[in-house]
DNA sequence: AAGTGGTCTAGACCACACT
DNA sequence: GTGTGGTCTAGACCACTTA
C-alpha cells in the first residue's frame, strides 16, 4: 500500500485500525512498521502518528547492507561481467592471515577478480579463503567470479555477517591498471571481513570501487544530542 | 550481565527462563534480544539458542550511528580542540543549496571548523544552515565549533536522522593546509543532510576526516545469497 | 522427542501530541 | 479529552535444531 502511493509522504492509518482492516492483531503490525521504520521507510511520532518517508526510497546503494556486485552494476542500469585476474593456494597477505585467524603454517586461497559495467572496469576484489575450510574438490573456474556460491558449495559455508571497514585510498600503478583510471585518483576501499554463524571469519576480502560509478549512502540516526 | 561476562562469548539461557529470571514476560525478553541482536551483539540461531558475539564490542566507530567530534576524538584517547575558520550569510553552495531545497533567493549561513585531536587537525567540516531556520538572535561565537546545540536553541530543530553519502577523495592544497597533510593524501569525506522529524532537511555539512585517526566500520547483515 | 527461537493473539496501561 | 504510539502481559502454535 505505501509502495502503491495510497498514502504519499503523508499519515499511516494508526496502529489499531489497521490492524482491523488488515484482519491481524496490533503486536503485528507494530512489528513490520518497526522494521519499516528501522530501515528509515517510515517515521513515527509518539502521540501524533506514523509517516512515510519517501526520501529513503531514492538511495541507491545503502551501506549497511550487503549487495551481489552483479545485482549493484545492473541495478544501476549497465551490464555487467567480471574478468579473472589471479588465483594462488599459499600463505595469505599478513592482514588476510590475522582476520582470519590463521597460523604461519596455514595456506589459502586468494583470488582476485575485476567486475565491469558496460565493459567498463568499476571494481576490484580480492579475496581470502582459508584452504582449511574446503571440503570439497573444485574446478579453479569456480574462483573466477563471484566467492559466495563457492563458499557455500565447496565449504558448506555460509556469510551470516560482515565487518567492513570503509577506507579513502588513492589508485597506485597497479590498481590503476586494473580499473583503468589515472594513478592517484581517489577509490573506496572496502575491507571486509566475512563471518559464519558461528562467529567464525571465514574470508578477506579487499574491494576497490570507482567512486563515480558507486554512490553509498547511510542513515545514521541519532542517540543524543550531537554535534557536527 | 553481558557485560559482566556471564556468558562469555557462549550461549545465553533460553528466552523462556531468561523470563522467569528476570521476573518480565517473554515478549519484553524478545524485544530487548532483537534491539540486541540488530546491534550485532547477539547471534540467535532458530533452534539453537542465542550467543554472544564479542566481536562488535571491539569496533570503535561504528558508521550507523552519530557520534559528536569531540567525544570520537576524546574515545580515541586525545584531547579535543576547535579552531573556527569562516563564517558567512549570504547564498549556499549550489549543492547545499539544493539539498536543503532553498530558491536562488534564499539565504544560509555558512559556518566552517576544524577539530584537532591534541593539537592536531583532524577533522575539517562546513555546515550550512539556512537562515529562515533562525528564530532567535545569537552571536557568532554560537557558531564556533558544534552546530547542533545552536539548531536546538537559535531555530527550535532538532536533527532526527542523517543521510550520509560517503566518498573518498584526496586532499587539495586548500584542505592539505587546514588539515596539516600532503596535498593529494586521501580523506574521508562525508556529505550529510541532516533532516527533522518532519522530514525537513534543516542542515547540510560536508566533513573530511583524516583516516589515520578514525576507523569507520559497519556490520552489514546478509540478506539473500549474495556475492563478493 | 524435547527444547529453541519465530510468530501471533487479545487485552491492558502509560506517555505524549494535538485541539 | 481524545487519539496516537510505547510498553508490557500471558498464553498459544509453528519452524527449526539437536541429540
Amino acid at each position: 500500500m505505501i509502495q502503491e502511493k495510497q498514502f504519499g509522504e503523508g499519515r499511516l492509518p494508526s496502529e489499531p485500525s489497521l490492524a482491523k482492516l488488515l484482519g491481524v492483531s496490533r503486536g503485528t503490525i507494530r512489528q513490520a512498521m518497526e522494521q519499516l521504520s528501522k530501515s528509515g521507510l517510515l517515521v513515527r511520532k509518539h502521540g501524533a502518528g506514523t509517516y512515510v518517508n519517501q526520501q529513503v526510497l531514492n538511495i541507491q546503494t545503502r551501506l549497511e547492507e550487503v549487495y551481489d556486485f552483479v545485482e549493484m552494476i545492473h541495478a544501476s542500469g549497465h551490464s555487467a561481467s567480471v574478468v579473472h585476474k589471479g588465483l594462488e593456494l599459499g600463505a595469505p597477505e599478513t592482514n588476510a592471515a590475522k582476520a582470519l585467524r590463521l597460523g604461519a603454517e596455514d595456506e589459502a586461497i586468494t583470488t582476485s577478480n575485476v567486475f565491469l559495467a558496460d565493459n567498463v572496469p568499476v571494481i576490484y576484489c580480492v579475496d581470502v579463503i582459508p584452504a582449511h575450510l574446503v571440503k570439497h574438490a573444485y574446478l579453479s573456474e569456480e574462483l573466477h567470479g563471484p566467492v559466495y556460491t563457492f563458499l557455500e558449495n565447496r565449504c558448506a559455508q555460509r556469510v551470516s555477517y560482515n565487518i567492513t571497514e570503509v577506507r579513502p585510498t588513492a589508485a597506485d600503478k597497479n590498481l590503476s591498471q586494473l580499473l583503468a583510471c589515472l594513478a592517484g585518483s581517489s577509490l573506496h576501499l572496502f575491507i571486509e571481513i566475512g563471518f559464519n554463524s558461528d562467529n567464525q571469519p571465514i574470508i578477506f576480502s579487499e574491494e576497490y570501487y570507482r567512486p563515480e560509478f558507486f554512490s553509498f549512502k547511510v542513515v545514521r540516526k541519532m542517540i543524543p544530542s550531537s554535534s557536527g
